[in-house]
DNA sequence: ATCTTGACCTAAT
DNA sequence: CATTAGGCCAAGA
C-alpha cells in the first residue's frame, strides 16, 4: 500500500485531541521528514475534500493561524479553536505551548 | 523529465 | 520590527 504523504498527514491530524493543536513542523518531524513542513501545509490544502481532518487545529510554529485565510471567511478557524477552549489573540494562539499536542502521544 | 507553487522554518539584513 | 533570501520536499501541469 503506497499511501501518499497526504494520507499520512491526515492520519496524524485526525488524531489531534479536542482542544489541542500542533504545528506543521511537528507533524513533518513525526513523519520523519522534518524539512517537509511545507508539504504538510500543502496536504492540508488538499484536505478540503475530507471533513475528518481538523485543519483548524494545525498552525505554524509560532502558533499563528496562518491558514485561517483559507477557511470560509476570516473568523471560522478562530471560532472553531475557541469553541474547543483555545483562546486566540491577534490571530495567535494564547499559551500555545500549553495547547500543543505532540503526535507521538 | 522540467517548471511552478505552497497553510513552513531559520537566519540575515 | 519588516522584509528578503535560501533551503527543503511533494504533487500537479
Amino acid at each position: 500500500m503506497s499511501e501518499s504523504f497526504f494520507e499520512r498527514v491526515y492520519s496524524v491530524v485526525r488524531k489531534i485531541p479536542e482542544g489541542k493543536v500542533t504545528s506543521y513542523g511537528a507533524i513533518a518531524n513525526y513523519l520523519g521528514t522534518p524539512k517537509s513542513a511545507r508539504v504538510v501545509g500543502w496536504a492540508m490544502n488538499a484536505s478540503h475534500d475530507l471533513d475528518d481532518v481538523p485543519a483548524h487545529r494545525v498552525v505554524n510554529r509560532n502558533g499563528l493561524l496562518t491558514g485561517k485565510h483559507f477557511f470560509s471567511g476570516s473568523n471560522l478557524m478562530r471560532e472553531l479553536l475557541e469553541s474547543e477552549g483555545i483562546k486566540i489573540e491577534n490571530d495567535k494562539i494564547v499559551d500555545f505551548e500549553h495547547h500543543f499536542w505532540n503526535p507521538s502521544t
